[in-house]
DNA sequence: TCTGGGGTCCTAGGACCC
DNA sequence: TCTGGGGTCCTAGGACCC
């Protein structure tokens, strides 16, 4: 029997979180920006009807966005984590475990196989309008036989309104007139390069790539464009992962909101990036044994005032230790500051991760289980009482952390920000 | 003036070994 | 000293994704 596969994907994620504590945002125009607010990162769909893309620089649409009252919000990654979350915990409700993929924050796969084709879309319905219901975000659901076809489906029921946001692609013949109306470069793993090789190739559709010489992408590509091509012929070459995966590599870094000379205050900067990082890895119940610093100035500049450099420093033992990780990035940040750039940007990367449990107590170097202690007692107290309850000192206390006006309220994960309600 | 942040996977190529 | 092919391991960086 051949799989079925779902993909569950929120409509304009972000937007959507914004609108289910604000009413009046339905029917308005509703875009959220990113870090700094520098570019657009989710649309709702009067926004797009505005010709607003994605990653528009904001300071060329400003103009626009006031002209037609479009709603503009900074990114509340608080909210949209937790709303993920119930999304995640709904659908869970479904499924087993093991038929469910977690695949981004606003994405999930589902293996619907187990499930008769005749009422594959009944249950598909109750799914959609469960979320709906429970959490306030519309989804789309998209199934096929694999992966990147549920991805197509998906994308098909997001925009034809005769849908209701569902579309099962399950019959060959329904699979090659999507195939056919959709553009290579709109095919999931297929970027600007490959799009460029195929239609160099004459491939223009995905119904062109599933049908192109078999020989002649392997030969020119990588294994994941022919696993792409024989998932578009519907044979599954992709793996479905159910596991919450651990972060192989945990990154945080940020832009200056203007550039930045003073060391100092890259030191601050970086302080907190590590403290960051360091709470997702021991989140994750990991040590890391490699650290990685980044600095840059700004990508569009001339070449002359360009710089960006990056120093890896291997830890003396794993560690998932603030103090310990703080220290090496500032080592490592010595080695690459240059005085007399005007930087953008800098970033801590933490690498070489390993689970707590599978960590072999090394005979020399002794890992340092009071530090790791003492960082996940921290974790602990800014849980209960609240993100940067306690901190580290060098982590400063700069007006970086303070939230931007536009975010919108942490409605579902601080009491202060819950909504009232009159009866 | 202004243009995000956080990931994974794969490949090429160098170092090294037999 | 140099011959040549084959293998492994590691790292940097490209490509892609959301």
């Amino acid at each position: 029997m051949p799989s079925q596969i779902a993909l569950v994907d929120c409509n304009n994620f972000y937007a959507s979180c914004e609108r289910v504590f604000n009413p009046k945002l339905r029917g308005v125009p509703v875009i959220v920006l990113s870090n700094n607010d520098g570019c657009v990162i989710a649309r709702s769909n009067e926004a797009k009807a505005l010709g607003i893309p994605m990653g528009a620089a904001m300071f060329e649409w400003k103009p626009l966005c006031e002209h037609y009252g479009v709603k503009v919000f900074a990114s509340n990654y608080e909210l949209y984590g937790d709303m993920s979350q119930r999304v995640m915990n709904t659908l869970a409700r479904f499924v087993p475990d093991e038929c469910l993929e977690e695949y981004s924050i606003d994405e999930a796969f589902m293996d619907l196989s187990h499930i008769p084709a005749e009422t594959l879309l009944e249950k598909t319905r109750i799914i959609r309008a469960r979320i709906l219901r429970w959490t306030g975000i519309p989804v789309s659901i998209g199934i096929a036989p694999t992966k990147t076809l549920a991805k197509i489906a998906n994308r098909f029921a997001k925009r034809t309104p005769g849908l209701n946001g569902i579309l099962p692609l399950l019959d060959e013949k329904m699979i090659s007139a999507a195939l056919r109306k959709t553009d290579v470069s709109d095919v999931w793993g297929v970027g600007r390069q490959l799009t460029k090789a195929y239609n160099a190739k004459g491939i223009r559709s995905a119904l062109d790539l599933s049908q192109a010489d078999e020989r002649w992408i392997k030969q020119r590509g990588t294994i994941t464009a022919w696993r792409t091509q024989r998932e578009l012929r519907g044979i599954p070459a992709m793996t479905f992962d159910t596991q919450p995966q651990t972060r192989k590599t945990i990154l945080c870094s940020r832009s200056f909101k203007e550039a930045v000379r003073e060391k100092t205050v890259i030191q601050e900067a970086l302080a907190l990036y590590v403290s960051k990082a360091a709470e997702r890895l021991r989140a994750q119940q990991s040590y890391c044994g490699v650290l990685s610093v980044y600095l840059s100035t700004s990508r569009f500049q001339d070449e002359e005032h360009n710089y960006a450099n990056a120093c890896q420093i291997t830890l003396h033992g794993e560690t998932s230790a603030t103090p310990k990780l703080i220290r090496a990035a500032q080592e490592a940040l010595e080695q690459i500051f240059v005085e007399g750039y005007a930087y953008k940007r800098v970033g801590v990367t933490l690498l070489e991760i390993i689970p707590r449990d599978r960590f072999q107590e090394d005979l020399f170097i002794r890992p340092t289980t009071d530090d790791d202690t003492l960082s996940s007692l921290m974790d602990g107290i800014n849980k209960r009482f609240g993100r940067n309850t306690v901190r580290i000192a060098s982590a400063g206390h700069s007006q970086m952390l303070s939230p931007s006006e536009q975010r919108s309220k942490r409605f579902t994960t601080a009491w202060n920000d819950l909504v009232g309600v009159k009866l």
